[in-house]
RNA sequence: GCGGAUGUAGCUCAGUUGGUUAGAGUACUGGAUUGUGAUUCCAGGUGUCGCCGGUUCAAAUCCGGUCAUCCGCCCCA
């Protein structure tokens, strides 16, 4: 039996109606915000990802889901998307003017990885991207959006870790500090962490290495060796986060994982979600743009992981609510006719009605209207016909009762309410 | 990429030191009731025992490979 690719899957059913309205919840908090929506290709040229996440970062060295196409481009499957949104908005021109400009996307991502729970190689992600807002105001702005987004989602529970991995104009400072620190200890870490202090020596404060991490003890700390900009930039955002009510703690070890990230990192992790215990993240890369040839402009953005956050939904609240249609059940054939122009009257109106075109026999209808939940069903037989009128069952309730038929568009409009 | 497990009915799972005809609950189908579901009673399919190969008189069981899933690490969403 054919089987769907490793690492990917289908959604249906319960699991797709948390997508559904998680999609939904998001939608209207981007739009009330002023953000419009992107749709950018899932295969970019390989360069764009390279050039972006870095190459020295996990995803560019051993997640990316890359191949050669038919004319030897060598082409990859986003692992994220903010690339691909950066690439777009340079070749689109779309920073001609000095206006912000405000994007979201809802889409797939790919990542090459081993499985695990709440992790997989298509996996989807909601995100935003604000460019030409430099502020800590627009930053608190983006994560106003996002918390104001979970709360709609009855996710009240979850901290903010915030840091400032500062700019590159300040950062070798910090670099030159660190890896003094780490010289005087170095036999008490990691092989990994050896091999980060060459090449990217930030991503040693997140080890998650329990040795490594209790070696870092007392280690010197980023937000001291900012700039005066970039430590008024970041106080600036906590005192805004705090004046809005938004619980964040500071975390000097953030770091993350893509090497794009100017002064501003963020990011949420639930123990609810088990070893893959990132939900979102997101920060400032004010480089991103140039670096892959556009113009020097600010950028912000963060995105989450739609599974997870699926996930999350399911266990703090089990099952999406769901409101399955009243079934209409005819019998006979001149009945069948005439339950078929009053469901199509009320399908007129927007109401739901699921018709039942089985010819099954009462029972059989009822069963199944039952088994899927359906709240009402509406009976029309012949004797119904004569007189007019519908039978309508309260599944739930097993009460019955009549409705004529002129008005069962009406009736069932006032029982939805 | 590294380490460790699991795979039997649609679903949740039993299945003894290898033994002949493979099980339970639930779900499903039909009937008790040809116009009344969910409750009750009766009857009944539930199946490539993940796949391929090997050992054996004999494999769901042991061995190897493979595929998929799960857990830990790495990393991330």
């Amino acid at each position: 039996m054919a089987q769907s690719v490793k690492g990917t899957r289908d959604l249906f059913g319960n699991e797709l109606e948390w997508f559904q309205r998680i999609e939904d919840t998001a939608r209207r908090a981007f739009h009330r915000h002023g953000y419009s929506e992107i749709r950018t290709p899932i295969l970019e040229e390989i360069e764009v990802f390279k050039r972006s996440v870095g190459e020295s970062s996990d995803i560019v060295h051993k997640e990316m889901y890359d191949f050669k196409d038919k004319g030897d481009r060598h082409v990859a499957m986003r692992p994220e998307n903010t690339a691909g949104v950066v690439r777009a908005v340079i070749q689109h021109q779309m920073l001609a003017t000095s206006d912000p400009q405000l994007l979201y996307y809802i889409g797939p991502m790919f990542r090459y990885e081993r499985m695990q729970a709440g992790r997989y190689r298509q996996f989807w992600q909601i995100g935003a991207e604000s460019f030409q807002v430099s502020t800590p105001e627009s930053e608190a702005e983006s994560l106003v959006m996002l918390y104001d987004f979970l709360k709609e989602l009855g996710l009240t529970q979850l901290t903010f870790s915030i840091n400032s991995v500062g700019t590159p104009e300040c950062r070798p400072a910090f670099h030159e500090a660190f890896r003094a620190f780490f010289k005087t200890r170095e036999e008490q870490f990691c092989a990994d962490c050896h091999r980060r202090i060459a090449e990217n020596p930030l991503r040693v404060l997140d080890c998650k290495n329990e040795r490594c991490q209790a070696a870092l003890e007392g280690h010197p700390v980023l937000v001291d060796y900012l700039d005066e900009a970039s430590r008024a930039h970041h106080e600036r955002l906590k005192e805004i986060l705090g004046a809005l009510g938004i619980p964040f703690v500071e975390n000097p070890r953030l770091v993350r994982g893509l090497d794009y990230y100017t002064r501003t990192a963020f990011e949420v992790l639930s123990s609810d979600l088990g070893a893959q215990s990132a939900l979102l993240g997101g920060g400032r890369y004010d480089g991103l743009v140039k670096q892959l040839g556009g113009p020097q402009v600010a950028a912000f953005g963060w995105s989450i992981g739609l599974d997870r956050l699926a996930m999350l939904m399911q266990q703090l609240h089990g099952n999406a609510p769901r409101k399955p249609a009243p079934i209409l059940i005819p019998l006979g054939a001149s009945a069948t006719l005439k339950a078929i122009q009053l469901a199509r009257a009320c399908w007129a109106q927007g109401l739901d009605l699921v018709l039942e075109t089985r010819g099954a026999n009462l029972k059989k209808a009822l069963t199944t209207a039952n088994r899927v939940g359906a709240p009402l069903a509406l009976i029309l037989g012949d004797g119904e016909l004569e007189q007019g009128v519908v039978a309508v069952k309260d599944l739930a309730a097993g009460t019955q009762e009549t409705w004529n038929l002129a008005e069962v568009p009406a009736k069932l409009s006032a029982t939805r309410a």
